[in-house]
DNA sequence: GAAAAAGTATGATAATTATCATATTTCGGA
DNA sequence: TCCGAAATATGATAATTATCATACTTTTTC
């Protein structure tokens, strides 16, 4: 469904929402520990998502990546679209150009309901919502942990 | 969403649905053409489907690929399996060994109500019903039309 | 019963994606 | 101000996926 970049991408922002701020930063080699991804390639997606202001980083010893008010505010779904783009999720399901009601591909109403309630959820849904639910404690898991 | 395999493959079965029966049949140049599936690749994918009884086929002179009333049957999903298996779409998102609500990750919540009506329909449908819908001629295309 | 037309089997190449490695920049602290 | 700790930039390798090619088998037709 994902990428397994963007898998890894919103395993490592998950993290970040629930245990970093402007004080408590973590480390790619902390992170990568917690979450077995790959130090080298997290440390990849990190700065695509850093330089496209999903995350926030500080250089120099007592740095690391954390999440600002500003980075929580962001939908879900801005962690994908940077990672992966939005074709991947957004396209036909059989590849035409562009999927719409006027010009559909014969599996089109059959995926769109769930498709589109996927990406609204995805779009709509907040970082910070997303990682309230997490600091609630009721069950959820980590990868990696 | 679906690999690029899976989408070739869905299309090719779609054409075969809707233009074939034990008396008329479909070469995998013909099929390729219609579609804009490189015909080697296509082939296997086709070669793969027939060997799973998934599609019909009879070789030499006036041979070609076909959908008996059983093959028809068939959950849309059947090709899906044979071509990509099971995991890429019944795995957790973010890549937790399975996904069930016990044990759910941060995202099974946000993602699960529109994975499992995608699931359902794909296994519900069959390939005829799908046919159906096309056959109405209610605007639907086909890629490579 | 030979020749050509189809699918079948198998393997080679190309493109993409995942992973690893390393040099560079920035910053905090002794 | 210099050293080391961190992110950043860039590129190399490995694994997977998409694509191409080719030899083999079955079946119709003459
Ligand atoms: S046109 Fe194919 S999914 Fe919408
Ligand atoms: S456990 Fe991750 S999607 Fe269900």
């Amino acid at each position: 469904m994902f990428s397994n970049s963007s898998k890894y991408a919103l395993t490592a922002v998950i993290h970040l929402a629930s245990q970093t701020d402007e004080a408590h930063k973590k480390m790619v080699k902390d992170l990568s520990l917690y979450t077995d991804i790959p130090k080298a390639y997290l440390a990849k997606l990190l700065q695509q998502l850093s330089k496209h202001q999903v995350i926030s980083a500080t250089k120099g010893p007592k740095g690391g990546y954390y999440l600002t008010e500003e980075n929580r505010k962001l939908p879900v779904y801005r962690i994908i679209e940077v990672i992966d783009g939005t074709h991947r999720l957004e396209s036909c399901v059989l590849g035409l150009e562009d999927c719409n009601a006027e010009n559909p591909c014969p599996l089109h109403d059959l995926v769109n309901p769930s498709k589109a309630i996927l990406l609204n959820t995805l779009k709509h849904m907040s970082i910070e919502e997303l990682a309230g639910k997490l600091n609630k404690n009721d069950g959820f898991s980590i990868p990696g942990t």
